[in-house]
DNA sequence: CGGCCGATCCACT
DNA sequence: GTGGATCGGCCGA
């Protein structure tokens, strides 16, 4: 089955004003299908987003940024949007995150899952697999190991041409997204059950995709 | 400076 | 479904 998706799109990055709105909810939302690219000089590897979650800054207690919390690691969430910030989870998972909204508003989006499209060979090796599948993208600490995600890179401008995200006409339809809550954060009290997570039915993917 | 623990993953049962 | 791996950020002393 032939993919569905615009190959000539991917070095069209999405524009700075896509990142800026403070509707970070929203934005979670809208990044569903558009393509996670990475160039680190060994080649382009690239998937389509295919889950996300919302932090959505000081009033979220899910989010690292909760109350205004500045430090050397969040410091980057409080930039316009349109950067990484990426950090390292259970001391071993590089976890990459858009940062989004106006400058000093520390939202941002946690990408958890991509449909791997471009560079499979290099994922492959990253990975230590002999192929590729959805099944080994899927998982925020996953998807960046495929794609050569380290935190050390957090604060990466997503205009630049080492991670960028491009709209590669691809959108699931609504009534294959699933909202649920978000994951691992259950010391967020109240926020913990807010619906900011957005995850596309893997089985539509397959429909969709191949 | 010490201790706790996390926006996870995998192997094993 | 449980536990171990593994380490930087954060907070309190």
């Amino acid at each position: 089955m032939e993919i569905a998706w615009d190959r000539s799109g991917i070095r069209q990055r999405l524009n700075k004003d896509f990142y800026l709105s403070d509707d970070v909810v929203g934005l979670a939302r809208e990044l569903l299908g558009k393509a996670l690219c990475v160039d680190l000089g060994e080649g382009l590897c690239a998937g389509l987003i295919t889950e996300t979650e919302a932090y959505a800054g000081a009033t979220d207690r899910a989010s690292h940024a909760y109350g205004g919390r500045r430090t050397e690691r969040t410091r980057v969430m409080y930039s316009a949007g349109g950067v990484a910030y990426i950090y390292l989870c259970y001391g071993m998972h590089s976890l990459f995150n858009v940062v989004t909204g106006s400058e000093g508003t520390p939202h941002a989006v946690l990408v958890r899952g991509i449909w791997p499209l471009e560079g499979l060979g290099l994922m492959q090796q990253r990975l230590g697999r002999s192929r590729v599948e959805a099944a080994h993208t899927r998982g925020p600490g996953k998807l960046s190991k495929a794609l050569g995600i380290h935190h050390s890179m957090t604060g990466t401008d997503l205009l630049g041409n080492r991670i960028w995200i491009a709209d590669v006409r691809v959108r699931p339809p609504d009534k294959s997204v699933r909202v649920t809550t978000r994951i691992g954060i259950d010391y967020a009290g109240d926020d913990a059950g807010r619906p900011y997570r957005f995850v596309w039915d893997t089985e539509d993917q397959r429909s969709f995709l191949g």
